[in-house]
DNA sequence: CCGTATCCGTTATGATACTG
DNA sequence: CAGTATCATAACGGATACGG
């Protein structure tokens, strides 16, 4: 079967691991830190995001309340997305998480490359 | 395309998430967090994952420099597994986000309730 | 401008069977 | 006990076209 809720495992950590685990969330949550944004605008600056997943993943987000939908009553018609509270302190948890990642990922590339050479593609 | 690697995007978070946003890594990491376990112990507290999985995520973790792996000689082989310095770092910053989760997922359990009651299945 | 709906290829994963 | 190989399948996500 697919990947996604192979086991619910009534443990929250799972439930933030659904939401963020995916390729976009963090990105989406990082650049709403910055302050709010307008969709097209989410687009360009992460620019490889479809429309599709942009859209699904604003959406979850803000069925969590983590992220504001905001409907700007302008000419042709603009929508603002801001951070919650919640996705604000998220966003802290999660970079905490970020320096992690960037203080051991030269150990952990370096661990990929020496795994890698004991065990070439062909056996 | 599927979902892995949507976007390589030199964001190390994204390298971390892309190990531990994974259903079963967190579990595994938790669990040796705990002490050495063996493969099938682990299979055993882990129960809903299929051995597999536990096959493919410890090579992960191993091949990360997270999780080392020490072969028993003993009558039956046994295979002990344990965290490294760099997993037990890691299984801090988990537990940093754990935290949150734990505090917050009531509020977006809600949430999602009063979500979904404005989107209904049917329109 | 801001989405949603559909189609469809790619990938992840469980089941099962087999090896050391 | 501790895995690996193969297969079938469900889920993910991009492209595209359309709607508000």
């Amino acid at each position: 079967m697919g990947r996604r809720r192979a086991l619910e495992y009534d443990c929250a950590i799972r439930d933030v691991l659904d939401r963020i685990g995916d390729a976009w969330s963090v990105l989406v949550i990082m650049e709403l830190s910055k302050g709010p944004c307008r969709f097209n605008a989410l687009r360009r600056v992460i620019e490889a995001i479809s429309q599709r997943m942009l859209s699904v993943t604003l959406r979850n987000l803000e069925r969590d309340g983590l992220v504001s939908r905001q409907v700007l009553d302008t000419s042709p018609p603009q929508v603002e997305y801001s951070l919650t509270e919640r996705g604000a302190s998220l966003h802290g948890a999660i970079s905490h998480l970020a320096h992690w990642a960037e203080t051991h990922q030269p150990g952990i590339r370096t661990s990929r490359a020496a795994y890698d050479a004991k065990e070439p593609i062909a056996s």
